[in-house]
DNA sequence: AAAACTTTGCAATACTGTTGCACGTACTTA
DNA sequence: TAAGTACGTGCAACAGTATTGCAAAGTTTT
């Protein structure tokens, strides 16, 4: 019988390695968004690179979305079941400048905006920084 | 008689060196904002530490601000007389897939935004991606 | 079982940003 | 003006993150 992770795998036509699996758990545990770094703390032994591709992998496929919140490194953290990470399914992102950590606003979508004329619109990086309720 | 230049930096408070007469009129003439490599590029034989420690004194004394829009490297661009970088002051950016450049949208503010329960609002880096007016 | 393809580990590398230190220049003050 | 001090610049080294080539190991297909 498999698990709930191999099925959320292949719904994204992900085959499921035993590297991947673990990965999408750690994910999936988290309120937080994760660097390269943070996952890789989070097992013994095992390559960055490997881990690198994996979430390439992952969000080639829509599984996960990457943050880059200015803060060096890039972030990254589960998409919903549904989303294509169009432009309807992004979100705003929380970077509190206390702990650092990055939070998914997955209730604040991005503001559809009247671009200056000639400009078009394909994708967005909206991250708001403060504090955190845990930092205050 | 003194310039025109000389006169912005010192209106915030940056003592007009030569070097800093000509970062400033680099980021004048362009309508983009310029990378630490893009302003390097400039010159013929000036050290990269110097650029960044001109952009890190122009930055703290809010004569410019920098933009992080995903490419990796960190751009920058000229502040209004005015700005103190304050979230009133805040105006998305725009980054073209195409050809790579990021624009300044003055006209566009970063939007007023209620966070969740807890969530201060401090500073905001939005980006908005799509292709610019030149290249469609 | 062999061939073909995919995933992983390792090592090396690129790129951007950042700092320590020494030297030179500009400003301050006696 | 001369000495003393603060500031700015150049050079070199380094740090952190992202990324790639290549070969070994594992998986799937014939
Ligand atoms: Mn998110
Ligand atoms: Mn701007
Ligand atoms: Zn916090
Ligand atoms: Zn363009």
């Amino acid at each position: 019988m498999k698990g709930k992770t191999d099925k959320k795998l292949e719904q994204k036509n992900i085959k499921p390695t035993a590297m991947r699996q673990l990965v999408y758990e750690i994910l999936e545990k988290q309120k937080k968004a994760l660097s390269l770094y943070e996952i890789e703390q989070q097992f013994d032994n095992v390559e960055r690179s490997t881990i690198f591709r994996t979430l390439k992998t992952f969000q080639d496929n829509y599984l996960i979305h990457s943050i880059d919140d200015g803060t060096g490194a890039v972030k990254y953290a589960l998409c919903d079941d549904d989303c294509t990470c169009k432009p309807d399914d992004l979100h705003i992102h929380f970077l509190c400048n206390k702990c650092g950590q990055t939070h998914c606003m997955k209730d604040m979508p991005v503001p559809k905006m009247d671009l200056a004329e000639g400009f078009s619109f394909e994708n967005a990086n909206f991250v708001v920084k403060g504090i955190c309720p845990n930092c205050r």
